[in-house]
DNA sequence: AACGTGCTCAACCGCCGAGAT
DNA sequence: AATCTCGGCGGTTGAGCACGT
């Protein structure tokens, strides 16, 4: 049994706000609230709108200090950082920025963001009409990224059920943003037509600090409000992002050292303690915790085992499914995220490191582990390229359905 | 000038979970 | 316990604009 339509769709307006609908929902709301409902809203004050489209026009638009225009490279830092480490939850980035709203983080992401730091070129309308939901939404252009060629799109097709398109971009991302390219001798930067970003090249983005200690807990409920709401987060396992760093520019990141703090929506800053006790920064500019704090960590909400070193789905609701088909993506292949976690073990960050001296360490510890497993295991398949990149073939194994051979 | 293509962003759609009944 | 209602969210769409040919 469907849900019954919030609103009667045929004598319900669709389309742009004019200034005078805008005008009608500002004052009534800044006067009386909403009321708790958005449903009755439009009727109270004669709108022939959706309470939906209410609710999203208020939100979106007519709110006060509503920020509009162009994103500050911070907010482009923190987007990106969180981006790697949650996923598409715009709503919980958009509670980092005030000022911005999930939609309009959406679309910065969508639009300029991606592209900017993937060099992905959506694809035309026309296309994506027509293509694989994979491909169009980039997965395609990770083949082409780890030097896979493949055209079949049956391939494709079945790497689609492996891992999905977001996942694929936050590891070609973290990857990205790390410059593991060169650390694994990886060729091509993204874009589709260079090889240009040789082994050993310069990120073109600022090493960030992607920080989300295994266990931190967010709220089950996300806000009603993303902007207007804390996310609590639990004692010091802060998501956090060290401007200093975010400051310094390409290649001098991992050198700088400077007070991490994150400041919530709340106003609240949660700093780390001197010395920077929270965390030992490992070279590449990634979170990585000891051993024993990952240890004390794995407390999953899933009971599932985790790997420490970031982000483990636990607390964030219903909406974790990326970093549960990360999960179960690595599970289903080797039974055990990396191999390393059912028997209580928990990586350091020397045994995460890959035979050529890369070290591994990821924001998500689905990346961490993800790439633990791509070194530990090494080539699975026929396509190695001729530098060993065991990273690129263990990609292509996935990308391309070659993990349930 | 006309047309095609790409980009941006406001808005919509449909699903989901929580709470109410 | 089952069903309904609502708010919230992420994905997607489409109108309008800019730009290139």
């Amino acid at each position: 049994m469907g849900r019954a339509p919030c609103c009667d769709k045929a004598s319900v307006k669709k389309g742009p706000w004019s200034p005078e609908e805008d005008a009608k929902l500002k004052a009534y709301i800044e006067e009386h609230g909403t009321g708790g409902n958005w449903i009755a809203l439009p009727q109270k004050i004669g709108l022939k709108r959706c309470g939906k489209s209410c609710r999203l026009r208020w939100l979106n638009y007519l709110r006060p200090n509503i920020k509009h225009g162009d994103f500050t490279e911070e907010e482009e830092h923190i987007i990106c950082s969180l981006y790697i480490s949650i996923g598409s939850r715009w709503s919980i980035i958009a509670a980092q920025l005030p000022g911005r709203t999930d939609n309009d983080i959406k679309n910065y992401w969508n639009t300029k963001l991606k592209k900017k730091l993937l060099g992905k070129r959506a694809p035309s309308r026309r296309v994506r009409a027509n293509q694989d939901p994979y491909l169009a939404a980039g997965g395609g252009n990770m083949c082409s990224t780890i030097g896979v060629v493949n055209n079949n799109s049956a391939a494709a097709a079945t790497s689609t059920q492996a891992l999905s398109a977001s996942a694929l971009e936050r590891i070609q991302l973290h990857m990205r943003l790390q410059g593991m390219y060169g650390a694994f001798g990886c060729s091509g930067d993204g874009n589709d037509n260079s090889n240009a970003a040789a082994v050993g090249a310069v990120p073109q983005w600022p090493k960030l600090e992607a920080l989300l200690p295994a266990n931190r807990l967010l709220p089950r409920s996300m806000p009603t409000d993303a902007m207007a709401t804390t996310v609590s987060v639990q004692q010091h396992h802060q998501h956090l992002v060290d401007h200093q760093s975010l400051a310094a520019g390409a290649g001098d990141a991992a050198a700088v050292e400077g007070k991490q703090h994150l400041s919530f929506a709340d106003g609240e800053t949660y700093m780390a303690p001197p010395g920077g006790a929270f965390f030992e920064r490992p070279k590449l500019g990634f979170y990585s915790p000891s051993a024993e704090e990952a240890a004390a960590s794995v407390e999953m909400n899933s009971g599932a085992p985790i790997v420490g070193g970031g982000y483990g789905g636990a607390g964030f609701g219903p909406h974790h499914h990326h970093d549960d088909e990360l999960y179960d993506f690595l599970y289903s292949k080797y039974g055990s995220v990396g191999g390393l976690a059912h028997d209580g073990h928990v990586p350091t960050l020397l045994e995460l490191q890959c035979p050529d001296g890369a070290a591994v360490v990821g924001a998500d510890e689905k990346f961490l582990a993800w790439t633990a497993s791509a070194c530990d295991y090494g080539a699975t398949g026929s396509h190695q390229t001729q530098q060993g990149n065991s990273i690129g073939s263990s990609l292509h194994d996935y990308v391309l359905g070659g993990y349930d051979q």
